[in-house]
DNA sequence: TATCTGCTTGGCTATATTGCCAAGTAACTA
DNA sequence: TAGTTACTTGGCAATATAGCCAAGCAGATA
């Protein structure tokens, strides 16, 4: 593997990791719909602000998302319009985890 | 947010975790190739056998692989196809995050 | 049977992540 | 100017992750 191939799969697998967590991927469902405050955010997703101000700086760093300071409030908005495309292949996943567990229970009653 | 919803996303990103590591990633790219044991992936990766070995069983978890035992040597391959469609998003962040660094090349050096 | 190979698992330490509270900053408002 | 709102940042404790070594186990081989 040479020193390259490492690299490009080390800024994957970061692009990876600020989506991992459901609150992040919740924002970013939110934002496909359009822009938002970090107080509506908050508001939808309940937990205290300085945790969703966390996260939303997790997504900027992996260039997810963009801020938009205007008045006092910031806004926020995807920086790529395609991550609704990108979760076709994780349903599948998830759709071969049910079917696994269905055929288990088959099995069990049998 | 309702509860399914939360699970829903829950869900998504266990997946997307698994696939959040360089190794990780690696493999999935090599099983892209077809089914291959752990020794190889080993050689290829150059990590301990230990560890190759428990991000196959994360892999493995998430339901992104599957193993079958010929012999003394255990194979893995892919439990989902598509997994190369999913990184056309990821290359869109990354070429975005590029994009930045040129620009701010640019306002360095103008 | 004894041993070797290929792999998994347990145990450990080092490091990263998460989420809250408290403190700080910037922009409005009285 | 003082206070309020909206947000970020620092600090902390709890928890999770990563990687190595050592030990265990199943299957092949002598």
């Amino acid at each position: 593997m040479d020193i390259n191939h490492k690299k490009h799969l080390e800024a994957r697998s970061k692009v990876l990791k600020a989506m991992a967590h459901p609150s992040r991927l919740f924002i970013i469902e939110e934002l496909e719909k359009g822009e938002q405050c970090v107080c509506e955010l908050t508001n939808m997703i309940g937990a205290d602000i300085s945790t969703v101000s966390k996260h939303l700086s997790v997504l900027k760093q992996a260039g997810i998302v963009v801020d938009d300071k205007r008045g006092n409030q910031v806004y926020y908005q995807l920086r790529v319009p395609c991550i609704l495309n990108f979760f076709g292949c994780v349903e599948s996943v998830l759709e071969a985890q049910i079917q696994d567990q269905t055929s288990r229970l088959k099995v069990v009653t049998l």
